[in-house]
DNA sequence: CTATTACATAGACATGCGTCAGTGTTATTG
DNA sequence: CAATAACACTGACGCATGTCTATGTAATAG
């Protein structure tokens, strides 16, 4: 999988003249980089990529109480970064009463994945 | 592979009680969310993320002015993106009289890699 | 209804980020 | 030497981010 943007051809130029000329490039795939480039902001942070292995080791949908005490946060700085996943696209939620479930969106780190490897 | 945080034991409780007790977790592993999360900060900006494209897809090294006429930045904004990737330990660069050279560090991605799939 | 619990939102604050114009550095040409 | 080219660094700007305290909202208990 790749991003897709045209490389000039790559030779030495002497100095005192042009290095390169300038290339016109389609942008096509550029959405496809702006999608993994969300996903990847979103895991940038140590707290959110730790929630989100929370959420995937634990298959099942995870309340946001059980969360709170694994993290050194206050409960709504926890809520503002679950927020941000659940913008990114990578997480969704359910609420059941007072409880909020969290759980992973299957396939939202899917394109960002496969790019990597 | 995984963060391992432990979580408290899923279950509902009447309102009027605490919901979870606090979890003791050890920061085993804390020190990789912090080592993923940074190479994910870095490939959050879609700029970056094609940077990271193009060289990986030229496998050899690539000089800062074939991909100056890709993106529609200025130079030092280009060699500023080039720096935080740098920073973050995905690329690296060699000086050949006027041109620099960069490439991808092999392996650099594989932990978050492996980490997602 | 009142109190309590779980969670989200609002506002404030310091810090970091992406960008640019300007400048500096190093190497090459003449 | 002076001029030029490739690239990095500086400082500034507006905006986003991570964090907190305080408050709001919705549901349950009594």
């Amino acid at each position: 999988m790749s991003v897709d943007l045209e490389l000039a051809p790559k030779q030495k130029r002497a100095a005192g003249e042009r290095c390169c000329e300038p290339v016109v490039y389609p942008d096509v795939q550029r959405e496809q980089a702006l999608r993994m480039a969300e996903v990847a902001k979103a895991l940038g942070d140590p707290i959110r990529l730790q929630l989100v292995d929370v959420l995937r080791k634990h298959a099942g949908k995870v309340c946001v109480c059980e969360l709170v005490p694994l993290f050194d946060i206050s409960q709504p700085t926890l809520s503002h970064h679950l927020k941000k996943l659940r913008d990114a696209g990578i997480v969704d939620s359910e609420r059941q009463g007072l409880w909020a479930y969290y759980y992973v969106i299957p396939d939202a780190l899917r394109e960002l994945s496969a790019w990597l490897s």
